[in-house]
DNA sequence: AGCGAGTATCTCGCTCGGCGAGATAATAGG
DNA sequence: CCTATTATCTCGCCGAGCGAGATACTCGCT
């Protein structure tokens, strides 16, 4: 399992960043009082604001992998801290939307933002092949994950 | 926070690529009766393994962020399991070392062994330049991850 | 040699995140 | 409208991980 040459190395480069950034976020989740499911959901709330997408308790909780139970329990947990907020559905009243509050979000950008400008910082000398040879990798490396099993 | 440029693209990539790996290993830690934790285990004594540094018990729980309590529980765990061994240091009989037993190993190759090779195979067709945009991207992305607080 | 400080691991009791089962509320279909 | 379905919540429990402290071994000092 050695230097089965260059490419093992990037798979391994690639781990440890995986590694780091879990890290980086449990320290996050532990400086501010949060689990590291907490601040799963908040990447989660987040990304779907950002995608101009509604969450519902139930679509929260299918992306983290909880069940009702737990997902209710993280609500509740979050929504006590000032995180969040349950609005109930319009259209159908039987749904709970969820809703990041203005702190949350900027808690989330206070810790994620200088990791993004980071990497936007060390891309923004690629020319046009390198960055697709990134964004290539990375899709591939997702595709694999994603399907592969 | 929306379209920021190419680059932003990279950067929602990895983070997917990151959600995707965790949830891979989540899939696998389940399948085999295992937590999270465990697996992040299993990993760091492979790596350990690989580098040929032996792994003791401390060693362990810290590369966790495990207190001594959490640790012993955690080996305790995996013996019981038997995905790990405990053997008496040596040289300095208050350790304990942690090693893998070969079962463990085959089990950790089997679910991240096909997803190394599709990572690699992807590698295989990029020339010299294109791997060391990518090495470059997640080494800078890794620094930033570890020093940036 | 032997004592005390330092280090590595383990034990005990507890907290709390997450699960399974089932209750409750709202919608959809015949 | 009455039943099946869907969305969420309540209750009781399990067990991972923590803090505090016990135990076992090593090392420096005299």
């Amino acid at each position: 399992m050695g230097n089965l040459g260059p490419e093992m190395e990037v798979v391994h480069l690639l781990r440890a960043v995986t590694v780091e950034l879990g890290l980086h976020s449990a320290r996050f989740a532990h400086r501010n009082g949060m689990h590291p499911t907490d601040v799963r959901a908040l990447i989660a709330l987040m990304d779907a604001s950002r995608a101009g997408t509604e969450m519902t308790v139930g679509r929260l909780g299918a992306a983290l992998g909880l069940n009702s139970a737990g997902t209710t329990a993280l609500i509740d947990r979050m929504e006590r801290a000032g995180q969040v907020r349950r609005v109930r559905g319009a259209g159908d009243r039987r749904r709970v939307l969820v809703e990041v509050t203005e702190t949350a979000v900027e808690l989330g950008w206070a810790s994620f933002g200088p990791l993004i400008t980071a990497a936007v910082e060390l891309l923004r000398v690629y020319d046009e092949r390198e960055l697709a040879a990134v964004k290539g990798f990375l899709a591939g490396v997702l595709e694999a994950a994603t399907h592969g099993k």
